[in-house]
DNA sequence: ATGTTCTGTCGAACCGATTCGGCGAACCGA
DNA sequence: TCGGTTCGCCGAATCGGTTCGACAGAACAT
């Protein structure tokens, strides 16, 4: 079931196939609809191998997503649909490597053996050494966050700093004077994680911009950690009345310890979730926070796509700062 | 940097650079110290293209996942994680296609490109056509789930039907003698899902088996629906005092709804789970439910490489049953 | 009638690996 | 010393596409 199998049953040449497959050259009409007639019944598809070698390009792109030791987050997860289904729309299929930051044997056979026109990568750290990997191999690649120095990286990224301190403002401006961020967990700060660098940063700003003095807390990506996180704010800062989280996997938990403690939202307490996707439509009350820029995946695409038609170009890069949506989770600081 | 340089700089031939590699013939060990220096020198890697034309096979599997519209499970993204896994061990990689039940462009392409050697099917309806086409073009693959009439397919599936049959057992067996299913969404069991049908059938069963009547209600998979299916439950058959579901996205509803109605499980209602990953743990108390089958993905992964390996076996079908993990959150039934 | 352009098609080279048959040299026993 | 193995390597064919140069014949201009 090959070119040549078609070419025959045809009567023509196997390169008056593929010149009627592709439309590089011009065949004659009666040419082209008895060939289209053969590919028709034989139900032919070019073998993508063949195809791949001679052209010099695979029509795949790579994404490199977390191992599953990490949980994905809900975003993480919107991300990858978002991003598998724009390449299907360009036609393009997508290889998948769960990698670590050591560069394992599945993200080394993606890249260096020529399998992908291309790479995402997602969940970077700010020192990352498959960054490192694919600059020397000269691969074009995307990233999703930003290394430290990011010169020369095409790149999209969620402006955390800017999110944080506009929810930290937001609160301000309904009269709240102490104000807690919860974070992701302490590891993934200390290893030098971008988003929550970039949170912690953003909040400590808005904080010290309107003189004020700040909470700030590190908590596990799942709900019993977000419970016990809440109880120790209540505990050990009973005069918080406002927090701001980008820690969505914490929120089932915090609920879980508000309604335990009889807390009202946001009569006693103002929570504002930065990029909660399912969450901020579920939470009760509906949680003042930043609409998830779905558009990303799909952005990401695009921009590899340029990096791979024009390598020379300047590389772009990409900060969402999508706005934040006021819900009933956020409302003036209670009285003392 | 193709296996040409190589054979030039280590002053050989092209063949015995190959043999060099695969060993498939002897080579001498100072021949191959010398081709190997080069390699390690040029970071060499031969053309999976140029190998898979000429192999006839791709060492890529297909992993064919719902759509981005529908969100994934939990378990679901568990089970993506560990076929991805499981695959990089053997040295595979991952081809992803989201795909819904009309065979699309990214769907065709991976199956008749030839550019897999096999591929996954999650999230099967009792009726698929993709199993249809798959079928037709002989490519050796494996459903996660299966279809009405499975013969001749290799799956793997999750025994609902028995799980939710224990579960209601286990209740009985506590003396609950009102027990409800809270099942998946209304549109899911219409369209023949089966784990929804299975789910149903055992639940059936094992109330009739016990002389009893049940409550079977759909819900959406989400929170919001959850807090309403199980305030709507209290309403319509206020004496339940157990529940059974598969429903685990809308556990967080459902808690919400006990905590706001100051229902307290397993005092006044008794809950069992069934599959719920995360949940089981961060439910409060801790759920009652089935362990997931985290192998699951791995062994679908085992099956296929048999498949592709004997395509003229008996296909093989795993089906899990694992054991209910007793947690908190079910006790005896309340004294009336 | 002759030269020129255009159209549609073909044949052959090529992409980068694998693999089979063959060949020279070394080695063996008789 | 000679015939037969064994060892190590090479050359060429092959996988299934794409693409370039060539070329026959029709159409057109002079």
């Amino acid at each position: 079931m090959n070119i040549g199998e078609i070419a025959r049953r045809a009567g023509v040449s196997r390169s008056t196939v593929s010149y009627a497959l592709s439309g590089k050259r011009a065949v004659s009409d009666e040419t082209r609809r008895r060939i289209q007639a053969v590919i028709d019944e034989l139900d032919y598809r070019p073998n993508a191998a063949a195809r791949a070698l001679k052209e010099g390009r695979t029509r795949t792109l790579g994404l490199v997503i977390p191992p599953a030791s990490l949980r994905l987050t809900d975003m993480q997860l919107g991300f990858v649909a978002s991003v598998v289904e724009a390449a299907a729309r360009a036609d393009l299929d997508v290889l998948l490597s769960p990698s670590g930051g050591d560069h394992d044997r599945s993200f080394e056979r993606i890249v260096s053996g020529r399998r992908v026109d291309g790479v995402i990568l997602m969940e970077i750290r700010l020192e990352d050494e498959r960054v490192t990997r694919l600059r020397q191999t000269g691969l074009p690649f995307v990233t999703i966050g930003h290394t430290a120095n990011p010169e020369g990286t095409c790149w999209v990224d969620v402006d955390y700093a800017t999110l944080v301190a506009r929810c930290v403002h937001h609160l301000t401006d309904l009269g709240h004077r102490h104000i807690a961020l919860v974070n992701r967990s302490a590891e993934l700060v200390a290893s030098g994680y971008g988003p929550a660098q970039r949170a912690l940063v953003g909040f400590t700003e808005a904080i010290a911009q309107r003189g004020l003095t700040g909470v700030d807390l590190c908590c596990a990506d799942d709900a019993t950690a977000g419970e016990e996180c809440l109880r120790r704010l209540r505990d050990e800062h009973p005069d918080v009345t406002a927090i701001v989280t980008i820690n969505e996997a914490a929120l089932p938990g915090i609920q879980r310890a508000l309604e335990q403690a009889r807390i009202a939202v946001p009569a006693d307490l103002s929570i504002t979730g930065v990029l909660a996707r399912h969450w901020a439509e579920d939470f009760r009350p509906p949680l003042t926070a930043a609409d998830v820029p779905t558009e990303m995946g799909t952005r990401a695409v695009d921009l590899l796509l340029e990096r791979i038609a024009t390598p020379d170009e300047q590389p772009r890069h990409l900060l969402f700062t999508p706005p934040i949506s006021l819900r009933g989770s956020t409302g003036p600081a209670p009285r003392r």
